[in-house]
DNA sequence: GTAGGCCTTGACCCGGACGTCAAGGCAAGA
DNA sequence: TCTTGCCTTGACGTCCGGGTCAAGGCCTAC
């Protein structure tokens, strides 16, 4: 098939799968007028891809899972060098959430606070430990 | 005092400050050589700036708290247009928080099958288990 | 008068994953 | 033949918060 039909088979666009091809992710043959052409194992490749996309995972992160695919494995994460990403973007996750959770914290504490000065007029000006 | 001071004093360079000015954000005034000036308020205008963007906030959600502070009211938040900003920011935490939390359970489970495949599932193409 | 340190503006650079033209080639239908 | 639609490469734009020069002005000390 041809960079459109693949293109429309996983959801993207031409432009994105030539920005794969300059990245090395996902090299095309060629017929004779220069057209880029693909299989059904491109497909796989690609919607491999886009799945780890959607999870967050940057382009690089996903190689290890194309080249494992592309190494005849059965799953992209059939592969010790994917089960690393995968350990490492839950290590990444983790501590984003954690950060996250923080912020949110501090955030509705300071929502609160203010809330209340509005309310009650300017008497706490610390976040922590009121008195009086 | 000058742009070089007032970076130092807030733990920020000069290229920031300027960056801020040309947004509107934190406008200068100038000596009779061109030279930025600063007093003690934009000081605070600026630690406001940069407490809210150490929380995440991008520079445009910074703009009502720091006309607030101008507007002379005692604290960035005393303005409602702030509170609007604290609460919208809480709900794109908490909708981060829930997707990212979503993915780390699924990226969790793909590590989980992955590693289980390996040690004990079917893979006739490679030998990836190691102990056969 | 000159060295050094601060300041000015302008302009380009970074990353990530593409979007959006521009100019033209190729194939198929009416 | 002409149109339509898909394809090609190349190049620039986007978003965001600045970093990094470069060329030159200002002010002070020695």
């Amino acid at each position: 098939m041809r960079i459109g039909e693949l293109a429309a088979r996983a959801g993207t666009t031409t432009r994105t799968l030539r920005y794969y091809e300059t990245r090395g992710l996902l090299p095309a043959r060629r017929t004779g007028n220069g057209y880029r052409t693909y299989d059904e194992d491109d497909l796989r490749l690609l919607r491999q891809i886009r799945t780890l996309q959607d999870f967050g995972f940057d382009l690089e992160e996903t190689r290890p899972f194309v080249e494992c695919l592309r190494a005849g494995h059965p799953e992209g994460d059939s592969c010790p060098a994917s089960l690393v990403v995968y350990r490492r973007k839950l290590a990444e996750l983790d501590a984003l959430i954690e950060q996250l959770s923080s912020v949110r914290a501090q955030v509705g504490a300071q929502l609160a606070r203010a809330e209340a000065a509005v309310l009650g007029g300017p008497e706490p000006k610390c976040e922590l430990g009121g008195h009086g």
